[in-house]
This record gives C-alpha cells, sequence and structure tokens, in this order.
DNA sequence: CCGGCACCCGATCACTGTTCGAGAACCACT
DNA sequence: AGTGGTTCTCGAACAGTGATCGGGTGCCGG
C-alpha cells in the first residue's frame, strides 16, 4: 500500500487537470457493510443500462432506483463516467475463461471470443466501449485480455505479432456486437432505409447484391470472420516454424 | 420523386414515433443561395468536431460558431443527432477511393483501407461512430462500403463471405483507429497506469511482457494485423478456387 | 456523554437539447 | 407600390442533465 494516495474525497481532486481513472484511486468504504458500496452501485448501473439503455442512465434515476439521494452517489465516485467504467469492467467478468488447454489454440480463441461476444450481446449499451476517452484497464478486462493474450503467446506468436494478433480478434468481437447492437433500430425505419437503398440500386450494385443490412446473419458472419482471421493467424504461425 | 413525403418543418413529424434517419428526408433549402444550409452547418460542426471534440459539440457552440441563433439549426435539421450523422458521412468523403484495377486484389484493399484509416485519425471523433443507435446509411459512407464490398466481390468472394469479409475489414479500420483516437490520454495518467500496471506483473505477466498500453505501434499493429486478414481471406479464395 | 468520522441529501448552478410563437426577409403577382 | 404567403430567424422558456456545497444525520470508540 501506499502507492495509491488520493484520498477519496479530497477537495481538489487531481489537482493537475483531467480526475484520475477509477482504477487508480482506491475505493473509500474499506468498511464491513456499508449501505451503499461502489459494488452495489454498479449492480444497479449494469440493471439500468441493460433495461434502458445508456441515454437513460442518469445519476437521478441511478439513486432513485437504489433508494438513495442523487448526489450520495458522489461520495462513492467521482464522477458519471466512473460509474460507466466500472459497470463496463464488471461485465467482462461475466465472460467465460475456458478452463484448461484442450485442444488447439484456435479452439481455445474460439471458445474465448464466443464468450466474449454473448456477453457483450446481453449488454448492448457495450457498444459505447471504444468511444471512451480514457483506455479500459479495469481488472476484470485486463484479466480477460491477458488470458487471450497468453493464449496466442502459447500458440507460438512473438513480439509485435501477439500484440498485432490480439487487437485483430479484440477489434473483431467488439467491432461485430457493436454494430449488431446499434442495428436493433425500428423495423419501419429499417425498411424505409432498404427501399431507398432498392431504389439506389444503380448507385450501389454490389451492396444490394449482397443485401447489405437486409439480413441478419450476424452469427454466420461473426463466425465466418473469426475463421479468416483465424487463417491468416496460422499462416503467421507455419511462416515462422 | 414522390416517395419521401414527410415536410422539412412538418408540425408532426415522424408520426410514428421515432425520427427518421435524416436520410430518408430531403433537405428543406432547394433554392439557390441560403445563408444558411445544412453543407454548412455540416462543415462548422466537422471544424468544431475536430477542434474541440465530440463532447464540446452543442447546439449552441455551433450556431455560435455559424453567427446565428442557437434555434435558428433546428430549421435546417431536425436533432442534433442529425447533425452528427451528416458529419460522419462528410469524412467518408475525404477516403480516396483507389482508381482504376491496377495491383491485385489485396492491393487494391490495402489502399482503401489505409486512405479511411487516414481519414478516421484525422477526426479523432469518428471513434463514436459505432455508437449511434442508427446504422451509417449517408450516401459517402454507401459508395466508401460499395467500393469495398465491389472490389471483394471481384477477387473472388461469393454470397456471403462477401459480407463476413467486409465487416472484418471494415472492423479492423474502424476499431483499430477508435482505440487509437480513445488512447490519446494525459500522459500523466497514462504513466499512473503503466506503473500500475507494471507492480501486477503477477497477475498480468503477458501484458506486461509484450507492453500492453506502453508503446505506440499503432502503424505496425494496424498494418500486420490486416496482413493477417488479407492472408486468412486469399486461403478463402484459394479453397474456393 | 461526546467528539469525530462515515455517510447522506436538499438546494442550487451552469448547461444541455428542443419547442413555441412571434417576427423579419424575401418572392411573385397584381 | 402594395399584398399575401412562403422561407427563414430567433428570444424566451421548459424539462432535464452532471456536479458542487454546506449542512446535516447516525454510529462508534473513548
Amino acid at each position: 500500500m501506499g502507492v495509491i494516495v488520493s484520498k477519496p474525497r479530497s477537495s481538489g481532486r487531481a489537482s493537475s487537470g483531467a480526475a484520475q481513472s477509477v482504477w487508480l484511486r482506491r475505493s473509500p468504504t474499506p468498511r464491513n457493510e456499508p449501505p451503499l458500496s461502489r459494488e452495489r452501485i454498479t449492480e444497479a448501473a449494469i440493471a439500468l443500462l441493460d433495461e434502458e439503455g445508456m441515454e437513460r442512465l442518469t445519476m437521478r434515476h441511478l439513486a432513485e432506483r437504489l433508494g438513495v439521494g442523487a448526489t450520495t452517489l458522489y461520495w462513492h465516485i467521482d464522477t458519471k463516467d466512473d460509474v460507466i467504467d466500472l459497470a463496463i469492467d464488471a461485465i467482462f467478468a461475466e465472460a467465460p475463461l475456458p478452463e484448461g488447454d484442450t485442444g488447439s489454440w484456435q479452439e481455445n480463441v474460439v471458445a474465448l471470443l464466443s464468450g466474449c461476444r454473448a456477453m457483450l450481446l446481453r449488454h448492448p449499451w457495450s457498444a459505447a466501449l471504444p468511444l471512451r476517452r480514457r483506455p479500459s484497464i479495469g481488472p476484470n478486462f485486463l484479466t480477460w485480455l491477458e488470458f487471450l493474450q497468453a493464449t496466442l503467446a502459447r500458440a507460438g506468436f512473438e513480439g509485435r505479432q501477439v500484440q498485432a494478433a490480439c487487437w485483430v480478434l479484440y477489434n473483431h468481437v467488439q467491432g461485430s456486437t457493436a454494430s449488431q447492437s446499434s442495428l436493433r433500430w425500428s423495423g419501419t425505419e429499417r425498411a424505409a432505409a432498404q427501399e431507398q437503398l432498392r431504389m439506389q440500386q444503380d448507385s450501389y450494385p454490389t451492396l444490394v447484391a449482397y443485401e447489405y443490412m437486409l439480413d441478419d446473419a450476424w452469427d454466420e458472419n461473426f463466425d465466418l470472420g473469426l475463421k479468416y482471421i483465424l487463417d491468416g493467424l496460422q499462416a503467421q504461425i507455419a511462416a515462422s516454424h
């Protein structure tokens, strides 16, 4: 201890301008059973986000859900962004880390990413993940990423290759689930957009031909795309002996 | 004509609930040279976003920049989301579409994605792209996507493969640029996070070993990741004869 | 019994997106 | 020149936002 020095309710917090990430400060309640805690706030935030979406996440709504005054939250967290950071990290605890080393590294990666994908789809608001101005350095996210990188390192990648492979795979899960979650729009508008697209077939022949935005073969697209990536990674390993 | 019926300033707009996408309504100013136009608003919005970022994009700021009352904007657009949709689509006009069919399809894809990446990095707020609740159906975005899909279709992909390949590639550009743009955080906090990560080396040995979040080899990671994807796609083509 | 600490909250501030209705500017046509 | 209507502008206002401040509880060790 002693590394993280900032007090929970410091009068001049983050004197050097921007507030620090939640993960760099320690929780202000080391006691036994406080009535309100970061954990309870995070839990309620996730429930609220799942039920009503990102734009309905409000300090007042969240407080009401917890049966608490709105400003009370600010004793436990510094900022609304903190709540979102905590929620995002918490859901990564739901992504299962496959046991043992059964099977090829490809099978391990597929299992890991599939579990993560299912988790992200359960929480559609996670599409907001990449837009956070600060990177994710929550413990659960780091654990998940560590697992992925370790799997790749064990598969035979080295140095820069590990990072590159890791980000390609992560972007694939994150990007495809974000698209899928965002594209759950109203049926009427969707129909209008499809009509509009079909009317402009001369401008977008390929998009129309391959039914851009018309079918919902999310699973197939994800699996096939993942296969492509894994094939490319396998080629890299083969080339490196 | 006659397809898009909603009036620009309709009293009860989008009577069926959610507002329609900008692209499904027509511009309210078919006149010669109106002082304020969608184009000028879009232009100013992009400049504002580039200079001050997403959270500083405000109707009032935008209006002030245009030397105009805040509420004036609402005659030209229905909603702030419309402005963002317009801005996002407008920057896709900056992504160059390589001329002709010189070179292999891989080279064409690399050129296309590199141009898109440079454009997205010039406008870091584009990281917010995937989180929009409605999908991108602006003309410039569709043109760009059409070009990518057409390139892939010409390369020999068929049916579902085209879509899957297209999304893998798109997610790679979008995801990597979003990460890079988001990770431009303050040096002090970054140092603190690195310190924290190094302290927990026991928990995250691989992340520390491969310098997660320590180096900024964005270009190398992007290129290498793209190579993996292209190799995987090449394997698909080879398998399909 | 009491001082101090952990925790809570009502009032309030500056600001947000958006609506409303009153107006100004322009146009075609008499 | 005048009139009527469409096109465009805007100030005032509304409900709601994140966040701060200072004054409160209630509890616990002494």
